[in-house]
DNA sequence: ACACTATTAATTAACGTTCATTAACCTTCT
DNA sequence: AGAAGGTTAATGAACGTTAATTAATAGTGT
């Protein structure tokens, strides 16, 4: 509370005419943040164009969300690990959910055979983890900065995911 | 370090004959912790096997590890979200960097011409992803507790990823 | 137009906890 | 004798929060 009163310079106190408590000031914060990007992400998934440029559509803003705004993922991370039932619960069904049912849609559209819902957390982890690797991946042989750019992980991320939904066993 | 004492049965002030400070403790419980996970998943990655066999093996066992310990699956995000660069940088070079070196060897050895940095990256946020999401998941329409099972993300994983190994362009 | 009042939002000072850590001392093996 | 490992009590810092007070702003009856 001191670090971020100190942040919009005003005294600790004055805080708490604009929150009840801490507590309150977080939920805001993930309120906001949330429900910022969840709106984005379900543009994309909505367009009219064709659901293979959906997905893509998608993969990118979401690349694109993680990489313009390191609090969002940082937020997000923190509230997986940590978050109470209640906030999670708030975040799978008003935020996050909506975004989540129409990218299963459309992986069914795409191949109906499929497992929409292992592929839709897979889809997602791979264009999440560069992210999340990067404090680690500085540090790995081969590593490249441009490896973490929007552009280059829909790229990647798209090249594997159409390998498997136009494979016809 | 209250609790730590507590739940070894004793004094809190006690726990500062075996380790200087809080930090160390720390550090000692991270070293513990990966340095055992690192060794399991270098031993998949440098089997006798086939190339194709050795990128299973470390696919399952790499989930079979985050479901087994949640503990490491936590310690890990948390590093990853506030670990300092010092730390990052043992756990990257030290620890993990030797199996992710190896990773990538694999699957230059599967498909010559792919981009092998980035395509570990994403392996690896494929198999992680689902035990990340997994307190949101819970919430999310058509969850079922089976799709968090090794064996589960292993066939999910394998079958994109060899998609993406034997497409052709 | 103007005094009166209520609301809003800021300030300084302080309180009560919790936390990691240290000091001083005791017990028990070797 | 002394090292190892335990105890209780105390210390200082950080933290969330409240109290008491004050300055500024908006609304209202005259």
């Amino acid at each position: 509370m001191r670090n971020i009163a100190g942040a919009v310079d005003i005294s600790t106190p004055a805080l708490y005419n604009h929150f009840k408590d801490k507590q309150s000031l977080y939920i805001a914060v993930i309120t906001d943040t949330f429900e910022n990007k969840s709106e984005l992400l379900l543009q994309a998934l909505t367009g009219q164009d064709k659901p293979i440029i959906r997905l893509q559509n998608f993969i990118t803003r979401l690349s694109e969300v993680l990489h313009d705004d390191p609090d969002f993922h940082r937020l997000m991370q923190r509230e997986l690990l940590d978050g109470d039932e209640k906030r999670l619960r708030y975040l799978a069904q008003e935020v996050f959910g909506n975004s989540f049912q129409h990218l299963m849609n459309l992986l069914i559209e795409l191949k109906p055979d499929c497992d929409a819902h292992s592929l839709s957390v897979i889809i997602i982890g791979m264009v999440q983890k560069p992210y999340e690797l990067n404090p680690l991946d500085r540090f790995f042989p081969g590593s490249q900065p441009t490896h973490n750019t929007p552009a280059h992980i829909t790229k990647q991320v798209m090249a594997v995911v159409t390998a498997y939904l136009e494979n016809r066993p």
